[in-house]
DNA sequence: CTAAACATGTACCATCTGGTACATGCCTGC
DNA sequence: GCAGGCATGTACCAGATGGTACATGTTTAG
């Protein structure tokens, strides 16, 4: 085995369980039984537990990152399709585990605990960004573009958390549905998908 | 003292204390000494660190229910007016520890971490049932009231959780507005708040 | 073949945690 | 005045946790 591969192993197996089992009340003694490990592994890998969460929380953040460039890249040529495709593929059960983790780990940062805290930095621009700009390159005017991608940011994250304690898909997907449909006549559509060169 | 009283001031300091500093890795002896009391003086009224939890959780969802029928009294006229007013009120910073306790909650149940999984129960549908009549009455249509009450408390919450991590108040309150205005020119208006007497 | 770096395991420690037995004060009803 | 219930404090216990010293295998480079 290459040097570092078992870390590598370790963690990806670490971040499945905390998906499963949460990342608060983690103990190295758990979750090394749960590996087939000893916790003294996960000390040597990792430094210290702190360094584990670290680690977790870098990848995770890391997947995000990737989950962003993946709205970005939408090939659906309205602003509403655009939308729908991504909540059908953020809103499949097999992501639950890591948005739930996702919220857990927002929600440490929101109260101070370090080393999650340095999340809160672009927890919310880092999708503002984007999305704003995809926006306005389907139509949603410059004035209103940013408010718009900050709203579409709250009505998915909204959503996501009642989807993922009521686990009713319908009346989540009907609601979703209600948004999409209030600004689908409202906006004049893709202009071209252009690029501005002057700016 | 009147016999209780204590337990009473102990649960709203303690309520107080784990708005503030959060409720995952709270301590009975960290909470005592911040207190002015001893660990034993909390087991003592809370039986074990299981019941403080439930006493604190119970007292927050009994405040959230005091703050659902808050949002059905509204006298505003309109329903985008009424949505206005509420968002003023909820999104005042002196609430925001008690909001991010909220959040906390949330998550720990979404882990089914007892004694807050029975939370889940009622965390969408005890604000759905009466934002949707309050939609209803005041213009939207009936196929749709239900959807778009919970897309209303998908993107408080959601907005609500941008607010605490980003502190952008300007940004996050022209989102919102984004929103109230989208569905301001679409829905009637107050169908003269009828009361209906046949139930 | 060997030495060094790495991986893994065992055993132990100091600390913190929740819980509880025991004692003491304090107020109320008789 | 006194007896009983409640509030509070001290001291302790058993368990779990993170960390680490030490030892042993295992693989790789020379």
């Amino acid at each position: 085995m290459a040097p570092g591969d078992a870390r590598k192993q370790l963690l990806d197996d670490a971040i499945d369980h905390v998906a499963h089992h949460g990342l608060t009340d983690l103990s190295l003694r758990g979750l090394a039984a749960e590996l087939g490990t000893s916790h003294r592994m996960l000390s040597h890998h990792f430094g210290s537990k702190e360094g584990l969460w670290v680690a977790i929380i870098r990848e995770v953040e890391q997947r995000n990152r990737a989950a962003i460039s993946e709205v970005t890249a939408a090939p659906d040529a309205t602003l509403a399709d655009a939308m729908r495709s991504w909540w059908r593929h953020i809103s499949d059960p097999s992501l639950w585990p890591n948005e739930r983790l996702f919220f857990e780990v927002y929600v440490q940062a929101l109260l101070g605990r370090p080393p999650t805290s340095e999340l809160l930095d672009g927890i919310v621009d880092s999708w503002l960004d984007p999305a704003a700009e995809a926006a306005e390159a389907m139509g949603v005017p410059p004035g209103e573009a940013r408010a718009f991608a900050r709203l579409g940011v709250a009505v998915t994250r909204g959503l996501l958390l009642d989807l993922l304690a009521t686990k009713d898909r319908a009346g989540v997907d009907a609601a979703m549905e209600q948004w999409i449909a209030g600004f689908e006549g409202r906006f004049s559509g893709p202009t071209a998908a252009r690029v501005d060169p002057a700016g």
